[in-house]
DNA sequence: TTGAAAGCGTTACCAG
DNA sequence: CTGGTAACGCTTTCAA
């Protein structure tokens, strides 16, 4: 009795067997065609048309070590961030004859560098997106393997990201225009390299305009996590507050709303990454924006050509493309309130 | 000089070799440990463990025909009522040893189709989500591999689907409820399954409790169709929108935000969906909700039970789940206003 | 330009 | 319980 296993439809060697050539002539008439001789070729190709063949990516991938797969890791495929990223990177695999595989890390480095391990052997290479991994790890993945960071650098690793610096200076000048003198950044997780440089710039560009700000955090970089800063920065009386991400924003804003708080008219928010949802919460969200999907697709061809290079041993100097971002001003920022009187010391 | 093609780190043969055992017996003791003395088996299981070996699952598949490889495919990736499905069948395909492939239809029956054709030969099975291809296409895919569907039901095809005649009796009983008597349906394209189940029962149970309704559309279901819907439904005068899904009914809302109409002061509005945002626009949308998640693990769990079953050549019938669904009433549902004066006919 | 045949890494069958 | 050995379907030398 025969296994039960599902047969390749239809093999090369049918088709073989019904052009009445080689199957070694059925490879060359598909994958190398200029390889063959043109009536041949045409031939081939029609009977294998009429067929239905399609070659077996399995057996390809064992012949030829190369599985025409790329993954695609996130900390959290639900956070609509990562929405048009996804879209991006899906469009150019497919453009490019790529199958995308999908791994959620749940913002666990250790769960990252499972995924990794896992899908490593079925895979041509990696798009690691906000990878919270250490660079040490990345570096360890990169030696052995095709890796794309995506909203990450790190020495020597091709990677695209947004350019931070640029978008905290807006950010920042935004406020201080605006008259806010006292800010606070809502911090996400410390495996954010985002998030690390976001605070960075912050820092360095209020530094220079003379804006004071104050770290609080970490918070886990979704809604609920922007509930609890929300109330903190509440507790601390600056008015402006500059979330992590947008999805904090929008849970401070939440936060702001139940406890009567006035946006903009007591405090400003400001977010990153200009979200589905950004412009109709209520007030809609300055925020800063960035072209997802534009960097998806940059991503899959920076990752296809190192798959290339890799095959022929070569390697071009590591690609790092920063991408612009843009400060998209909404209903959430306003001018500063005028300050409060200041109470008397010691009258509590 | 050797052909440049990453080879398979370490494989099974140095295992062997290592431990002193036949390949086979390497096998065995990787993937049927009963079938191997103990002393063995731990023997070679530690060598494995010690040498980093990982299965080629190129050459897996090549030899029992089956990758470990589930693909989901989707009218709109960005869509984020699909996040939810998303990370509810990767984790359930992680836990059950399957690797997640993603495909974007861009709701487009053709584009859907080719998808599932090209990635058909490297997948166990299909995840078919608000599939946008005819019944026939369907049944025709299904007879041909393991194919499980997800908010779509065909007839003696394995399916996940959300109740939408309960969801739809309680749209309309809450909408009586407020006191609406004519009420606007925004439908989606008519390639969703879905669409036609929604438009399906609110007729049906409008028609049990009085309230006339009207459909309008096709629109795109999106947040750009919405907006332009949103226009229709205005010129029409209901009182109360019942919009395809969320994305629409927000931009549904934005339309009448735009137009100084209240909602739900002049009009109410209810969507499909419970997305993403649904919670925090301005107003929250009272929606259709349903555990998208759950569905997607479950999906993956009646999927892997198929492919099972196929290659044991036996077949169960196949299972059609219904699951709940639940009206989440927000702010933009409200008493219907009172009836304008009517204007004399002809006086126009 | 074409054909024959040697792998690629596993599994599964068949002996022993 | 274990070893040897065909497959599996394709690509890629190597010859002709």
């Amino acid at each position: 009795m025969p296994s039960a296993r599902r047969p390749h439809a239809v093999t090369i060697t049918d088709v073989a067997r019904e052009a009445g050539v080689a199957v070694s002539t059925v490879s060359r008439a598909l994958t190398n065609p200029d390889r063959v001789n043109v009536v041949t070729r045409e031939h081939v190709q029609q009977v294998a048309a009429r067929l239905g063949y399609r070659a077996s990516p399995a057996a390809r991938a064992l012949g030829t070590g190369r599985t025409a797969t790329l993954a695609l890791v996130l900390p959290d495929i639900t956070n609509p961030y990562f929405a048009g990223l996804i879209r991006g990177a899906e469009r150019q695999a497919e453009a490019t004859g790529h199958i995308l595989v999908i791994g959620d890390s749940e913002e666990n480095a250790r769960a990252e560098a499972r995924m990794v391990e896992r899908l490593a052997p079925g895979v041509d290479g990696f798009l690691l997106g906000s990878s919270r991994l250490t660079d040490a790890r990345i570096l360890q993945f990169d030696a052995a393997m095709p890796v794309v960071l995506v909203n990450r650098r790190v020495p020597a690793v091709t990677s695209v990201s947004p350019d931070q610096q640029g978008g905290t200076r807006q950010i920042v000048e935004h406020l201080v225009a605006l008259g806010h003198r006292r800010a606070i950044f809502l911090a996400g997780p410390p495996e954010s390299w985002l998030g690390r440089q976001r605070w960075a710039g912050i820092s360095s560009a209020a530094k220079k305009h003379g804006l004071k700000v104050k770290r609080l955090g970490p918070y886990h970089p979704s809604v609920e996590g922007g509930l609890l800063a929300g109330e903190a920065a509440l507790a601390d009386g600056a008015t402006a507050v500059i979330a992590h991400n947008d999805l904090m924003a929008i849970g401070a804003l939440k936060r702001m709303k139940a406890r009567g708080v006035s946006v903009p008219g007591d405090v400003s928010i400001v977010g990153f990454d200009d979200i589905f949802g950004a412009d109709f919460c209520d007030p809609p969200l300055t925020t800063l924006s960035d072209r997802t999907e534009q960097a998806g697709r940059s991503a899959v061809d920076l990752l296809v050509a190192l798959v290339r290079e890799q095959a022929r041993l070569e390697h071009d100097a590591p690609a790092d493309i920063v991408a612009p971002t843009q400060l998209v001003v909404r209903g959430s920022t306003g001018p500063a309130p005028a300050p409060p009187l200041p109470t008397t010391p010691g009258s509590s």
